[in-house]
RNA sequence: GCGAUAUUGGUGAAGUGGUUAACACGCUGGUUUGUGGCACCAGUAUGCAUCGGUUCGAUCCCGAUAUAUCGCC
């Protein structure tokens, strides 16, 4: 089986959804937590599990250079290498196209995209149908289209040139995927030009994919720019496909999204703002950094129900972060990933009830005061 | 008691007769959105042991004092 996605409920474009997967069903909206390397930094599996992970990523481009597609096939695939008993998706790397090709006109070909390696700096060459194949070897459950994710801001012509570019790669992605166990996803692009983003959306669609995505945000623009293009691109999505929005983790950014009819989120925030000793809170973010925690020995969030919280107290985490230790960011990892699961476990609570313009209006409010 | 050397921020220290005293760590904030790297950015000594002197101008030169270290009686 690929994936099934079934629409419960709308409260207005928000949507209460079940996902069925090789791995269990799970509900939308749902947050994944990003794990590059086959490891949620600093989390087993089993903790993964406590704080109620459903989904969870993997990159492309990172296992392709180490330790490899072929070494993951032969432990059995990426499930028994990293021992995820729940669904992996895999991103393609090209979200590294973003980051890792800086010479955009020059390393981005019709072929694919070249790449200085980030561990030894050979030169490597990254295609659609590369990507797909290696996806496919990692036999993660859902796949994504090999896309190019361009900076913001870019010129209408270099956008629309990188989005009919994107369609024939994720054409390309398509015609060579062939893991009947793997559901495959297509990205909308266009930036921030209503036309493009209508156009990717529709040929995208045309395609024919498991799930769509909105790709291309949170690169640079301002949220009104980032809540105007999921608006633009989301309206001609099919309903009966899972709709996720790539890279966005901020609790804001995760409430609009849903509002806007987003499915699944993913995002690096909650465990890198982790490491650099930050934490999400009903009341906003906190930084343990701050000498006004040194002696505050209460849990990061009295009433959250995450292992950090039960067990230890702001002064500890704060002395950890300092003297970086490692379960200072351990701890805060757990937190944030609970904070963000627990957000769309009340985001589901507050859809099935038709409340959730109140939810989310009242969970501003307190965030951002 | 005599002599030598030293004394620069919270710490380790660089430095120069002439605008805002380098750098590092620490400290205080901030940033982070499909993780190249896990880090990045900003602020942080109105003063160079103290008191005098020379000089247009002294943290830098001179003297005294204090303290520290080493050596000698």
């Amino acid at each position: 089986m690929k994936i099934e996605y079934k629409l419960i409920k709308n409260d207005n474009k928000a949507r209460l959804g079940k996902l069925k997967t090789n791995y269990g069903e799970y509900d939308t909206p749902m947050f994944m937590p990003v794990g590059t390397r086959a490891t949620v930094k600093s989390l087993s599996p089993d903790e993964l599990y406590e704080v109620g992970s459903g989904i969870a990523l993997a990159n492309t481009y990172h296992l392709w250079l180490r330790p490899g597609e072929d070494t993951i096939k032969k432990a059995g695939g990426l499930h028994k290498f990293m021992n995820y008993k729940r669904p992996i998706l895999t991103d393609s790397g090209g979200f590294q196209v973003f980051s890792l090709a800086k010479n955009k006109e020059k390393d981005i070909t019709e072929e694919g995209v070249h790449f200085k390696s980030h561990l030894d700096g050979s030169n490597l060459l990254l295609t659609p149908e590369k990507s797909i194949e290696i996806q496919n070897k990692l036999d993660s459950d859902i796949a994504m289209s090999f896309d190019e994710c361009p900076p913001y801001p870019v010129s209408y012509e270099y956008m629309k040139k990188s989005v009919e570019r994107t369609l024939r790669w994720a054409k390309r992605g398509k015609d060579v995927h062939n893991n009947p166990n793997q559901a495959l996803f297509g990205i909308v692009q266009g930036g921030e030009f209503t036309d493009l983003r209508e156009y990717s959306c529709k040929e995208t669609v045309k395609i024919d994919f498991d799930g769509y995505s909105i790709g291309g945000t949170s690169v640079g623009e301002s949220k009104e720019v980032m809540y105007k293009m999921i608006d633009d691109g989301i309206r001609y999505l099919p309903v009966d496909k899972v709709r996720y929005l790539m890279g966005v983790g901020d609790p804001i950014d995760i409430l609009e999204a849903v509002e806007r009819g987003i499915d699944i989120f993913d995002c690096v925030l909650p465990t890198r703002i982790a490491r650099h000793g930050q934490a999400f809170t009903r009341n906003g973010k906190i930084n343990l950094n701050n000498a006004r925690f040194k002696e505050d020995f209460t849990p990061v969030e009295e009433e959250c129900d995450c292992y950090a919280c039960r067990n230890f107290t702001k002064g500890y985490i704060r002395h950890l972060i300092t003297t970086k230790e490692t379960l200072g960011g351990r701890l805060l990892s757990i937190h944030n990933i609970r904070f963000l699961i627990k957000l769309t476990e009340e985001i589901r609570e507050a859809i099935k009830d038709d409340i959730f313009l109140e939810y989310k209006e009242q969970f501003i409010n307190k965030y951002s005061k």
